[in-house]
DNA sequence: TAAGTACTATCAATCGATTGCATTTTTTGT
DNA sequence: ACAAAAAATGCAATCGATTGATAGTACTTA
């Protein structure tokens, strides 16, 4: 355990100021490239790092940006962390990651934490059932930049980040008429999250657009849980009048959903077309493969992490851009297409 | 943009000093708890935060675990990290992640960040190819305690986190050999790293132990991506003698080489048995569904992570626990239960 | 040569919390 | 009621970097 070099040492060493040895290794104006030179020089042979806190506790800020998602461990949500990290790192920000586990109350202890921790600025996923954003009014007061990706809440003061879900369930729903469907099934999460309530919106509008009539008890709701799609598929299976396919909000429930209906006799895709959403690496080992949106996580952690760098940095500001739509796009594969259009 | 409130804001207040503040807040024994009372109140009512950088000045130290890892968007990974952010969470630490992308090169770089953020400690899966360690001597120079976990380099002064990689790479083998497997291949990644190297290890125990020929031409050393194992599966065709066997250390890897072994017309796990690692998600989706061993990630995060912040808090000391292994069991599904022994 | 300009570098205050030591207040025992 | 012990509080230095104001130096320019 060796002592720790600061500034003051490196400037008695060179019988220098400190302000000059700071300001020096700040790359200042003032200074002249020759004494620059010098410091950078002693400060690398004397084994010198700044000290963040002294220069954070000045300066009051951290470099450092919080991240609050559902959970962290999802093929999407940590192809977004991937991305965020990415862009942070190299921006030399730190990340500050925590996981609601879906559950408002550890969303808002979370948020409570960044905000003591003062973070630049805070990405936001918000959780299953979160319905307020008191929890980031302190943030929104302080002009902490706060930016929220995929699960969003709108606010005015708070730009978002997500793809266009009304034309992604749009676009599934289309691509399941035009194989042939007449009856499409919907399963999807709390209607209370943008994502969902989008893409419901997007299987509504096909609908209708394609004269279908609009059938609310087709639509299920659920937590989009492995279980689900196995329960999705039961239910399917007691239907009176039984779906000729399903639209499912999520990869990983749609496959459970489509293995089980495999199980129970169903023939995929010519009983029933099955359409994911995600393009979770699963969705490609499934047999059949399956259909899916593809959703640009690692882009959309990138955008993110990067429109607040910027705002931080000056460069742009949030308040003005309120909304940025990600480019999605449907994967069409062997769940959804009836052997008829071959 | 209020006004931050300080100590000296309520000590004002109250007439009382800063230090008795101060200590009132950090529950020092020396203060009057009527008094204690009163600060506490008082600070919730201005609302008080505290600041981190000043307290982090002062007491040397940051609450801060530093986190790197090959790649967060893994099923394991973000598993694991999902496991340390839990514990981390409730011990009130922070967590600050950082990938290196499977390169040394960014690997150091990471590391150099997060001793300049001085991190109280780190937890490190090292990358596909880092073989020395002289990024990590500055932490054990400074006496920061420095924790491996899951992809390991042995230290005196590290303790690291494992499974028994010998032994589940044994289990696998020996499965497959009782299934009736005789020339079992073995896809496997970089040998540098203990996990690859130790179920190597394991499967020539195996082999040896039934009396079976080790044949060097039969272990495939790749990247373990998507692509690896397609390209196994090719091999495999190509080989004059079959193996009837396959053990893979890695599930998707092992996933997308069975869906290719399929598409080339051989039968699965009649012709080849399948044996993969990790008990990825997708294991149970591919048909047939896929032998592995059960890996206990989120486990293995919140040992590490509890590890580290007994040691940090003074419970219990690193040094002397060398190494903890977790358990791992294999888990037998169709992909490898040849029907004659149904 | 005096004054003005442009560079460089320094001074000293500041950010907010912590803590060893000193001081004041309260309690205890007689 | 008073000294001694115990409890509670205050003083002031400290952690290290930053920065506005200021001073010194060298070089121009009139």
């Amino acid at each position: 355990m060796e002592k720790e070099i600061t500034i003051y040492d490196i400037a008695k060493r060179l019988k220098l100021s400190p302000a000059t040895v700071s300001r020096a290794l700040n790359d200042h104006p003032a200074i002249n490239s020759d004494t620059k030179t010098l410091i950078t020089a002693m400060a690398r042979q004397m084994g010198y790092r700044t000290n963040t806190f002294a220069s954070n506790l000045r300066r009051q800020r951290t470099n450092t940006i919080g991240v609050i998602v559902p959970r962290l461990n999802s093929n999407f949500m940590s192809t977004v962390l991937a991305g965020m990290e990415k862009v942070a790192n190299e921006a030399s920000y730190n990340l500050i990651i925590s996981q609601s586990l879906e559950s408002v109350k550890k969303e808002i202890a979370n948020a409570k934490t960044m905000f003591n921790s003062r973070v630049d600025g805070l990405l936001v996923s918000v959780a299953y059932d979160t319905d307020k954003i008191d929890h980031f009014e302190a943030f929104i007061k302080k002009g902490i930049p706060l930016l929220f990706f995929d699960r969003v809440i709108e606010h005015k003061q708070c730009t978002s980040i997500v793809i266009d879900n009304v034309k992604a369930g749009y676009d599934a729903v289309t691509h399941l008429i035009e194989q042939g469907c007449r009856r499409i099934m919907h399963v999807t999460g709390n209607l209370k999250r943008n994502v969902y309530a989008d893409r419901l919106a997007g299987y509504q509008q096909a609908l209708r657009q394609h004269g279908l009539p609009y059938d609310e008890s087709l639509v299920m709701v659920t937590d989009l849980s492995q279980e689900a799609g196995t329960e999705a598929a039961r239910r399917i299976q007691n239907m009176p009048e039984r779906p000729d396919g399903v639209f499912v909000t999520n990869d990983f429930c749609a496959v459970c959903c489509l293995i089980t209906l495999k199980k129970l006799g169903f023939s995929v895709p010519d009983d029933i077309a099955v359409v994911g959403f995600n393009d979770d690496p699963v969705s490609q080992v499934v047999e059949p493969d399956l259909t899916t949106i593809h959703y640009p996580g690692a882009k959309m952690g990138e955008v993110a992490a990067q429109s607040l760098i910027n705002h931080l940095n000056g460069l742009l500001d949030i308040q003005t851009t309120n909304k940025i739509i990600l480019h999605s796009e449907l994967v069409v594969r062997h769940s959804s297409l009836k052997s008829s259009s071959y």
